[in-house]
DNA sequence: AGCACGCCGACT
DNA sequence: GTCGGCGTGCTC
């Protein structure tokens, strides 16, 4: 006998778990994993949608109570049939539930949006209505009565509402029986705002560097292709050339961007050059929006599909092409299970759809570069500025000389000298901080003790309304005078985050225009972009902020580019550090100059021999590529070698450790673990986040394939051990 | 989420 | 008794 597990609905938790189906005979062929089957399901055999998880041939559950598949609804081809063979993938690779991984890929019918979509219709005229409420015995059909009166003055009534007045089944089908009022789902797409309305445009020429890199990129055919063009070589016009001809072929197209470059700017690019066809995704639209752009995309309304990495899933009837912009941002790798690597994943789906696909970075991530180089993508240079600007030049500062000879300011004297430089000639600078509210944590200044949130184990940051925040889980306190840890009254704020700094650039420079960007002044909806609009307009002379101001805008006015503090994110203790440190000066310099007017770098540092810094100053990616992999094969990191990190949370500490021990000794047995190194467990980089206590193991091996073995083997062993029950486990393989 | 089942109170 | 409201639990 054959029997197929189906996973019936992804949107409702009671429903989280498989079904067991009997494979028909005349189906057996067509029944395979991946493939949406239609099913009898409940009381009533009502039809549902199932999708296939996997066969097998026994099962322990009483015969009489299963049913066997109707139907298979999708041939091999369709969209659907591919996500869902993408989300088992999904599945196998990065370790998580079936239900995680169908989640990711199909839109979940929200909650939000059913409430705002179903509503009730009046279909009788009002004077029936009135004769009904009139019929009705009034000490009973009390919830009737209600929403028939309310029906009487409104034609409609929205689901939720109904409901308040007591709505259910019953008297529903009474409704819909004595033909007074139906039920209507309203198809109303809710489109977000579009940036721009298209503007009839002139078309950019391609240089003939690019005219060149785009004919090596059709040359590589369905091969993924690393694009490795430096910041200002045109990058994007290249992309846009690419979509106009799938778009041609009758195809879509998929534009992933990291969600902190998705802005008016970059969106307006493409929407003046391919109008109503393209729509925008972002991590602000409710599940409800984001399942309208899906059905419009769908549709074939839309086909262009601009987005941060959920955009991946978009259900295009024939994708053919996407595109990764930024390749090597962080925002890519997904934080949520299943962590999975957004380049990874489109190419797994490029391959699936037999569409292409093509990366795009001026500092490309350590692993995109080291396959390029191992043949598995075909890497594509862009060199040379668009229209030959040249590429800014950066200099170096020591931060500790600056110490010694008498300068306690966050900014050096060769930084003021340069901007005063700048705005004398009415010239634009921005002032870069490597990480938001690390340089203004709270500390004594005698015992060196820092003040940390009694949740989340991170260091509390001092705001200008003298408060102390936790940027993890909010948590403030008011700011104390003495330190608790040995009474001195010298605590204070330790040099400067982005409000410091924008304090002393305005005491320096009365005249100067400052406007300052960070996590506080773009909470809202809206801000981000208002701020940096206002900047490019030439509103103000200087932005100082955070990373967020260095990612991928265009300000043809800036000829300076301060990094205030090179080396802050060096000492984050993450294998990766050096290379987002690198990849941010890189950036950052690449800011300056990109109008007519040359460019000017500066970094200040307190390391300026470490190798990121150097060739950051030169912008050299295949130097500073050359030595981090030394550093990584050296120590086994990937992309040299393969690692898992095994992350377990709980709100028990010592159960926490208990359990983390023996998961230790577990992959450290002899029997599974071959030629790998087993770390810690260790506390996490953020040992307590909400009050749960986090620790993490590490495993290390060549073979990637051995560690999603391990991982199958852990969560057998974690099964059937009851000392891992209040322990949630989770499993991030790179 | 749907649907049935079963209990409870208000009515013929 | 009987009907409808409402809470609970199950769906291969």
């Amino acid at each position: 006998m054959a029997y197929a597990e189906i996973i019936i609905d992804i949107s409702h938790e009671n429903l989280d778990r498989v079904f067991t189906y009997r494979i028909p005979e005349h189906l057996t062929d067509l029944v395979i994993p991946g493939v949406v089957v239609e099913l009898p399901f409940g009381n009533g055999d009502r039809r549902k949608k199932g999708y296939v998880i996997r066969l097998k041939d026994q099962t322990d559950l009483p015969p009489q109570k299963i049913k066997a598949i109707l139907s298979v609804c999708t041939g091999k081809d369709t969209t659907e049939e591919k996500l869902l063979t993408l989300a088992l993938w999904m599945q196998k690779t990065y370790g998580c539930t079936t239900i995680q991984a169908l989640r990711t890929v199909f839109p979940v019918r929200g909650r939000v949006r059913d409430k705002a979509e179903y509503s009730i219709f009046r279909v009788a005229s009002e004077e029936r209505i009135k004769e009904t409420i009139a019929s009705l015995p009034h000490n009973r059909f009390q919830a009737r009565i209600r929403i028939l009166e309310a029906l009487q003055s409104n034609s409609r009534l929205p689901y939720d509402e109904a409901k308040k007045l007591g709505l259910t089944e019953r008297t529903m089908d009474f409704l819909e029986k004595e033909g007074l009022a139906e039920k209507q789902i309203e198809q109303m797409y809710r489109i977000p705002v579009l940036p721009s309305p298209p503007k009839a445009q002139k078309k950019q020429i391609l240089s003939s560097q690019q005219e060149q890199a785009l004919s090596r990129i059709r040359a590589a055919g369905k091969k993924p292709v690393l694009l490795f063009g430096i910041t200002g070589s045109g990058k994007t016009l290249i992309y846009m050339e690419l979509i106009e001809q799938v778009l041609s072929e009758g195809k879509q197209a998929i534009v992933l961007i990291p969600e902190i470059s998705l802005t008016y700017q970059t969106v307006s690019r493409f929407t003046e050059r391919f109008g109503k066809i393209v729509s925008v995704m972002n991590s602000r639209l409710s599940q409800g929006e984001r399942f309208d752009q899906f059905r419009r995309a769908q549709s074939g309304e839309v086909r262009v599909m601009i987005g941060p990495r959920s955009a991946l899933f978009t259900p295009f009837p024939q994708l053919g092409l996407i595109i990764i912009d930024e390749e090597h941002e962080p925002s890519y790798k997904s934080e949520h299970s299943p962590r999975y690597q957004t380049r990874e994943t489109a190419i797994q789906r490029a391959s699936l759809e037999n569409a292409s696909i093509v990366m795009g970075s001026a500092t490309p991530s350590m692993e995109a570069f080291y396959l390029a180089q191992q043949g598995s993508y075909a890497l594509v240079e862009l060199s040379g500025r668009y229209e030959e600007r040249a590429l800014p030049e950066a200099e170096l500062v020591d931060m500790r000389t600056e110490l010694k000879e008498g300068n306690r300011l966050p900014l050096s004297r060769k930084l003021m000298e340069e901007l005063e430089k700048c705005l004398d000639e009415g010239h634009q600078a921005i002032l870069f901080l490597n990480r938001r509210g690390y340089a203004s944590f709270f500390s004594c200044r005698s015992c060196g003790e820092p003040l940390k949130c009694p949740h989340c184990d991170v260091a509390l940051t001092l705001h200008s309304n003298q408060e102390l925040v936790c940027h993890y889980c909010g948590f403030t306190k008011p700011v104390i005078n003495t330190c608790p840890f040995c009474g001195s009254l010298h605590v204070g704020g330790f040099r400067a985050g982005t409000q410091q700094i924008e304090k002393q650039v305005q005491k320096l420079y009365p005249k100067a225009r400052v406007l300052r960007m960070d996590f506080d002044t773009t909470r809202k909806k809206g801000e981000y972009d208002q701020i940096l609009a206002a900047f490019q307009a030439k509103e103000a002379d200087i932005l100082i902020g955070t990373q967020m101001i260095v990612k991928g805008h265009d300000f043809p006015e800036v000829t300076l580019v301060g990094a205030l503090a090179a080396d802050l994110s060096l000492n984050a203790g993450d294998y990766r550090c050096a290379e987002r440190t690198f990849q941010l000066l890189c950036q950052a310099a690449g800011r300056a100059g990109r109008g007519k007017y040359p460019g000017k770098a500066i970094f200040q540092t307190y390391q300026p021999d470490h190798y990121s810094i150097q060739a950051a100053k030169k912008s050299d990616y295949l130097a500073f590529y050359q030595e981090e992999l030394n550093y990584r094969s050296m120590l086994g990191y990937p992309p040299a070698a393969h690692l898992m990190a095994i992350l377990g949370s709980s709100e028990d500490e010592s159960r926490l450790d208990t359990a983390m021990r023996y998961l230790g000794y577990f992959v450290r047995r002899p029997s599974l673990l071959r030629e790998g190194t087993v770390i810690g467990p260790a506390p996490a980089a953020l040992e307590k986040v909400r009050d749960t206590y986090q620790r993490v193991l590490y495993v290390k091996h060549q073979e990637r394939a051995f560690l999603e073995e391990l991982r199958k083997k852990t969560e057998k062993y974690v099964e059937i051990n009851s000392g891992f029950h209040e322990i949630f486990l989770q499993y991030d393989i790179s």
